[in-house]
DNA sequence: GTTTCTACTGACAAAAGCTGTCAGTGACGG
DNA sequence: CCGTCACTGACAGCTTTTGTCAGTAGAAAC
């Protein structure tokens, strides 16, 4: 049911966004045309799904259309469980408790034929625990410090071996298949710079609070990078 | 949308009854073959909407399906999104799809407070397509050879560049941060073998079928791993 | 035991629906 | 005026859906 299940992607998307989305911005997300974009829109308006849309600038739906009761395929809840596996074994402990108790409550609600995936699922993650515990070193402490814009206080060692004291302001960590790094602005350089987990020699989380700007933010960071690789980071 | 609105009306006419209804009399009601509702509730119960039925006796929704939403708190939904990011760049493109899917129909029933994590989740795992293509070569098809239990044939070029043609049994992936290994049942040696998908160079899917067992099966394999190691592989 | 009935599945040809491409329209801005 | 953009209509080709019919399995009746 290929169409009717786009249909109701269209609907969860555009329910999701603050802002607008274009028709073109629809069709590259959900991989068709602009022309099926602007068919379903119609036949979502027909069916009385109340989608807003203005020329030039893209369409909304309101907050207060009620979905359906939600509901995995089996593709979904194997993607799911791969996703949760993957961060029990290279998110940081806390992360993969929380991972481990949103997928017993997924789970919880499936129908019987999808309710037993977990179990036979032939996509592994391994833990190797000291490995794992290696690279996402001091990550719970440095997530919260992200979320409360406090200062922190690192011991860096370069792969070279040159160490370095640090006062740092944390906005994000990047995943990079095994490796952890930090994006922070460093009061040392007065720029980004960006971190190794695993060699993060000591850290120390200050009361001191920061604030993020335009010109000194993970976004911004991001449209830096972008500007120079051209690569998708989400 | 006719037939997207007829599954709509089935899910209505089923979730709305203590009694059950038989295919017939939902055949009259809807003014299709018995074929189609036959086809219908297939469609249905493959999508994830929990559909009980009894030989002889009708259909009708589980209670699973009046539910209230899923709760999840701050902590869970970030890890959830962290994960399908994960999935996203580091498993193959169609399960990368399918993680994105389900996250918006997660997302689409969280109150407003949370819906907006994804924007701003500080947690990024970077999508650098050809080194993830490269690593996730062949995902898709082994993905459909294991759970349709399909013989395969691979060219398998080893580090040291020993090259071999062999006819496998495909029993599980495994993730090991940015490697990805396919566990298999190899004729050729008789034995169990593991084989980085970066180094398959060329794969076919047989239409030869395989039978797993005891002592050929990914649970028999990770035991014997287990007893070797004693490490932790979900 | 056999026969009949019912619910369901697979296969097939025909019908219906869907898709992307392309041309055209209207609104807007320069 | 021209160019751009969002959208609509038309069309050929493709994909999906449909109803019919034969077959299967299980249960009940004889």
């Amino acid at each position: 049911m290929l169409r009717a299940e786009r249909l109701f992607q269209l609907t969860t998307l555009l329910r999701n966004r603050r802002t607008v989305l274009t028709a073109k911005q629809l069709s590259d997300h959900l991989g068709v045309s602009e022309r099926t974009i602007y068919r379903d829109i119609q036949s979502l308006s027909l069916s009385g799904v109340p989608v807003e849309g203005e020329a030039g600038v893209g369409y909304r739906l309101s907050r207060h259309y009620q979905l359906p009761p939600l509901m995995f395929d089996r593709h979904e809840v194997e993607a799911l469980l791969l996703g949760a596996r993957m961060v029990a074994s290279w998110g940081d402990p806390e992360m993969g408790r929380h991972a481990k108790q949103s997928m017993q409550k997924i789970l919880a609600v499936l129908p019987d034929n999808l309710r037993h995936h977990d179990e036979n699922l032939p996509l592994l993650v391994p833990q190797i625990n000291e490995a794992q515990h290696f690279y996402t070193a001091h990550s719970q402490a440095l997530r919260s410090a992200i979320r409360e814009r406090q200062r922190v206080e690192i011991d860096y060692q370069r792969e070279d071996g040159e160490a370095s004291t640090r006062t740092i302001e944390s906005l994000g960590l990047i995943f990079w298949g095994k490796v952890w790094t930090l994006v922070a602005w460093c009061q040392l350089r007065n720029d980004y710079r960006t971190f190794r987990l695993d060699r993060i020699q000591y850290l120390r989380v200050l009361e001191d609070k920061f604030e993020t700007s335009d010109n000194k933010s993970l976004n911004h960071y991001l449209k830096l990078m972008e500007n120079q690789c051209g690569q998708n980071t989400n």
